[in-house]
DNA sequence: GATATCGGTATACTTTTGGATACTACTATG
DNA sequence: CATAGTAGTATCCAAAAGTATACCGATATC
């Protein structure tokens, strides 16, 4: 009963393991630069326009200065926002997306898509 | 509360801090159930169809049962997979998305895709 | 003179995540 | 009889993520 029966149910859409396992590999690693709780965030809110340090922790609830610097430097470093400094007094920060940072809006707006339906499910149910 | 000059500073983009945060409440509400390192590779396996839980683990290097134990239960518990026992011997549990985590296939694929350009990207550089 | 703002850093802590390994009861295969 | 696969759970531990709070030197504001 479980042989070739067997192996059809494993994998229904005809896709073998490991055509599967590198489906996921884009997707990993997209997920390693953008997982966790404030990546996107960030990036949408940088979406709007260049934002200086404290304007970006205004507008994130519960973000500490500890975690967007932590975080800001990660996109730095992979090269979806960039800083910079101005010579004021106190000093001037800005942050702002890249143009390979950009190409996340795409991503972004689906997100947002689709985050904007299921708060409306999540509020009707309570 | 500030002047004129200071808030085109702080949001260059016309939006106010709180309109700002306004637009990242849905974001935060999707990444509440959607962020950490597996659960959207989860979602991406399901998309392919029906799956059984080793079928799942086998596809997703690293995944160790323990968490995708907890995982799946939080998306079930987020009704975006259902769970199906089959009377079988060994038992068959088969995982499957829901209608509503279908819906979330226009976000997965907008993954994949940048995902797929990411990869190029980082594979080129070394 | 006290307070607030700027862009962060320092320290200490808790929670979450992840990892390794072993184990269950049952069956099918070799 | 030994091994492997089924769907997980149990236990212990390490590392990462996140939280809370305080602090810095500067300047601008009340």
């Amino acid at each position: 009963m479980e042989s070739c029966e067997h192996d059809k149910r494993k994998c229904p859409s005809h896709l073998s393991t490991t055509e599967c396992t590198k489906q996921l590999l884009p997707v990993k690693d997209a997920l390693d630069i953008l997982s966790g709780k404030w990546k996107l965030q960030i990036i949408l809110s940088l979406t709007f326009g260049k934002k200086r340090f404290k304007q970006i922790q205004r507008e994130i609830p519960g973000l500490t200065p500890k975690m967007l610097s932590k975080e800001l430097k990660e996109l730095e470093i992979n090269e979806l926002a960039s800083r910079h400094v101005y010579d004021t007094l106190p000093v001037t920060v800005e942050y702002e997306l890249t143009p390979y940072g950009k190409t996340l809006k795409p991503l972004i707006g689906e997100l947002h898509k689709w985050g904007t339906k299921h708060r409306k499910r999540i509020i009707a149910r309570g």
